[in-house]
DNA sequence: CTATCATGTGCTGTATACATTACATTAGGT
DNA sequence: ACCTAATGTAATGTATACAGCACATGATAG
């Protein structure tokens, strides 16, 4: 089945090349460090939804780097351009 | 009615600081350009709950800075510590 | 006193992040 | 051929972010 119409995911992730510079990371074992199940990962890896910002600090913080380092936002639809 | 017993919240905000050192901007004002409702804004300020990271993202965006300098994440209950 | 602006409160409904369970697939090792 | 580890898929249930609406409160202005 092709991808669902509409515009392109508004937040891009960085988590499995991240995984694969620290060690070899697994899912299984970045899913731990973040408090959440091995499912949970595997769905953000697949762009399946967007974490919670709860989760999104603790999975930088596996990474020991910062949110803004795994996650990058792309503006499509602006909602607002100017007054 | 007292605050919810348990460990405090893990993620504080500068919201309401970022608010006004923009020139006094009102709730209306950032919601409007976070694309979300000035009830949201409010219930982010007080603490009621946290955003999600793409309203995270956007607020950040509204401010001309990064989540990382809006939102603060305390480690309160690690989900791991050392295997 | 009345009107308006900015902020807070409370309720109900919907969308979605995440858990849970189970099963399929691919690669490596014996 | 068999076993295990790592990853993907699918279905269902729950918690919660956020919308939408109405109304209350405090400040300022006329």
């Amino acid at each position: 089945m092709p991808e669902a119409p509409g515009p392109p995911p508004a937040i891009r992730n960085q988590i499995r090349s991240l995984r694969f510079h620290h060690d070899e990371m697994t899912q299984d074992e970045l899913a731990k460090r973040a408090g959440v199940t091995r499912h949970t990962i595997m769905a953000l890896e697949a762009g399946k939804y967007f974490p919670s910002l709860l989760l999104a600090f603790r999975i930088a913080s596996a990474f020991h780097t910062t949110v803004d380092q795994v996650f990058e936002y792309t503006e499509i639809s602006a909602p607002i351009s100017s007054s």
